[in-house]
DNA sequence: CGTGAGTAGTTAGGGGCCATACTATATGGC
DNA sequence: GCCATATAGTATGGCCCCTAACTACTCACG
C-alpha cells in the first residue's frame, strides 16, 4: 500500500470538476484519522477502556466535579444518546456512578468513582506517552505546521 | 470551540514524558478525520448510500469485473465480517448481486448491477466535487504539504 | 487417496455512533 | 396558576466496525 494515498493519473480527465489535491487530502485525512483512532484503541486495550470511555473519564476529571450527561455530550461533540451508552458501560465497569441532580430533577449527575479517577489518570498518561511516539517521525516544526493546517480545515468543515 | 484543539498551558508539567505538539497533532488528526467522514456521510445522504457502501461500489467499479468479498475486505482494510454486512445492505438496495464462483466453491463473486454501476459513478462524482469544496481553504501548496505530512505519519502508524 | 492446514464466507455478540421519538421536568409569559 | 416551549435523559432501531467461532471448501503432503 502506498502512502500517502494518491489519485490515479487520469483523475483530472475522469472528474473534470474535481481537484486531485483536494481528493488526496480528504482521503488521507480519513485514513490517518482512522489510524490514530486505531492506535488509541490499541493503547487503551490493556486498561480495558474504550477510547470513548477514556475521553468521558477525562472530561469528568477535568471538570473536577460531577457533571450531567448533556455536558459530556457537548464536550465530546457526540449525541446525548451516545453518552447514555458510554456511561452504561462505565457504570458496569464501576468507573462512574449516576446520581439524581439535587435541584433539577430532569438531570443526572455523573460521579467519578475512586477507580474511575485513577483510571482517568492512567488513560491520560498512557495515551499521551503513546502520542509522543506516534508523532516521532515529524519534527517539532512539522507538527506545528500540521496542527495549523488541520485547524484551518476544521474552521471550514465544522 | 477553538480550532485547532490545543493542550492546556500546564500540559508539560502535568505529563512530563509527553509532548504537547504530538498530543495536539493526534487530537486534531482524530477530529479532522471525523469531520471529513461526517461530511462524506452528509454528501452521500441524498443518494441514500452509506460511506462504506459507496467505497465498495467504487472498488467493484475499479476492478471492472465481479470480485470476491475477501478482495473488497483487503482493499477497504476492513474485516471480512464487515464486508458481509455492507454487501447485505447493498444487495437489499439492488446495487449488487452475489453469485457463486464458477470453480472455487468457497467463494462468492459480487456483481455490480446496472443500478449499482450508475450509483458508483454518482458517488464518485458527488464526493469528489464536495472534496474540492472542503479543501477550498487550503492553497494547492498547502494541500500538497498536508498530504506529504499525512503520508509520513501513515508510514509510521500503519 | 485421505487427512490436516489453510482459505472463504457467514453468524453471533459487543461497542460506538446516529436520528427519532418518548417521558419527565423546568420555565417564562400570559 | 397555566400552558407552550424548551431541556434532559433514555429507548429504539439502524449502520459500521470488531473478534471469535463455525461451516464449507481447497490443496498439498504423506
Amino acid at each position: 500500500m502506498e502512502m500517502p494515498i494518491r489519485v490515479s493519473r487520469d483523475f483530472a480527465t475522469t472528474y473534470p470538476d474535481a481537484s486531485a489535491s483536494a481528493t488526496e487530502c480528504a482521503m488521507n485525512l480519513a485514513r490517518t484519522g482512522d489510524l490514530v483512532l486505531g492506535r488509541v484503541a490499541l493503547t487503551l486495550q490493556p486498561l480495558d477502556v474504550s477510547p470513548a470511555g477514556g475521553l468521558v473519564l477525562g472530561i469528568l476529571k477535568d471538570a473536577g466535579q460531577p457533571c450531567p450527561p448533556h455536558y459530556i455530550s457537548e464536550r465530546l461533540i457526540v449525541s446525548r444518546a451516545t453518552v447514555t451508552g458510554v456511561l452504561d458501560t462505565l457504570v458496569k465497569r464501576g468507573l462512574v456512578r449516576r446520581e439524581p441532580h439535587p435541584t433539577d430533577r430532569r438531570m443526572v449527575l455523573v460521579h467519578l468513582t475512586k477507580a474511575g479517577s485513577r483510571m482517568a489518570d492512567a488513560v491520560r498518561r498512557t495515551v499521551h506517552r503513546a502520542e509522543a511516539e506516534w508523532m516521532g517521525t515529524l519534527s517539532e516544526h512539522e507538527r506545528d505546521q500540521l496542527t495549523e493546517l488541520l485547524g484551518k480545515l476544521q474552521r471550514h468543515l465544522a
